[in-house]
DNA sequence: ATAATCACCTGCTCGC
DNA sequence: TGCGAGCAGGTGATTA
């Protein structure tokens, strides 16, 4: 579900209610997840403070006691604030029970995410040691695209929702990315130009925070913190609207299938 | 090293 | 109305 604006709108909307707090509980109902929630982990947490809530890529990154919760949520997954009133509903995985009366609940039917404890530097974790930089960073241009992108044979479009390239990119953002770039995205990443790569990276990082701002995309069932969905669903050109007109020249989208993803693409605008 | 496919899981929509 | 097929926002592991 949540691409990089649906994580960050999840981090904005919860930090405010559990940075600096204490936790008074954590309580799994369901540890299956995509890796098994490990047992230890509500006696590494109870009891401590919530230091910081920050993201890297899709991964959101709860600073607390000796270590780090490290929370995704996969594709379906969403946490919001609750009550502890509020009785837990179907799906309804994992709570963080806060002090001052709030909990920090995760849905998530189909289980793909994951709460895993982390000791020691977190950037060293096998999960996070080898990804690309923040799209909304200094550190990715169109250099970086150009450079990483010689020699490769594979669609452009699987290569910018490579994580190890940049973070933040997933299908949504990549269709509507490459539509506003101009690009095809069957085309080989090694044969775009250094300047076509400039503009697809100021896409990328011009798609992304829009999507921010307007607080993700909901398509079916993400809710932000604040349990309210985003707004971003409305400024789509592309994603979800194989066989309606282009937005900018009116000719029917084409909708294929590159690497089993749903692409979208506009054939007179993207080349 | 790169590229494609598989796997994990539930829920929804579609066609018959 | 029921049922199987196919698809869905991710990504690590496996296979060529």
């Amino acid at each position: 579900m949540p691409e990089l604006p649906e994580v960050e709108t999840t981090r904005a909307g919860i930090a405010p209610w559990c940075e600096g707090r204490r936790v008074e509980q954590l309580i799994v109902r369901e540890s299956r997840l995509r890796w098994l929630v490990p047992d230890d982990l509500p006696q590494h947490v109870e009891g401590q403070r919530i230091e910081s809530v920050s993201r890297r890529g899709k991964y959101l990154l709860f600073r607390v006691g000796a270590g780090t919760i490290l929370v995704h949520l996969g594709m379906s997954g969403s946490l919001r604030v609750v009550t502890p009133e509020e009785p837990p509903s179907f799906h309804d995985h994992v709570d963080l029970v806060c002090e001052g009366g709030h909990v920090l609940r995760f849905n998530d039917p189909r289980r793909f995410g994951c709460w895993l404890w982390l000791e020691g530097d977190v950037s060293k974790h096998k999960l996070l040691r080898n990804m690309g930089p923040e799209p909304l960073s200094d550190a990715f241009d169109g250099a970086l695209l150009f450079n990483k992108s010689r020699g490769r044979r594979g669609p452009v479009k699987n290569f910018i929702m490579d994580g190890k390239i940049v973070v933040g990119a997933g299908n949504i953002y990549a269709n509507e990315a490459l539509f506003a770039a101009g690009i095809r995205p069957d085309r080989a990443a090694g044969r775009i130009s250094r300047e076509r790569y400039d503009r697809l990276a100021a896409e990328i990082r011009a798609v992304l925070a829009a999507a921010i701002t307007q607080g993700g995309t909901t398509l079916r069932d993400f809710v932000g913190g604040d349990g309210k969905p985003g707004y971003f669903r409305q400024e789509l050109q592309v994603y979800g609207r194989g066989g309606q007109p282009c937005r900018r020249c009116k000719r029917p989208l084409k909708e294929v299938r590159i690497s089993q993803r749903s692409t979208v693409f506009c054939v007179a605008c993207q080349r």
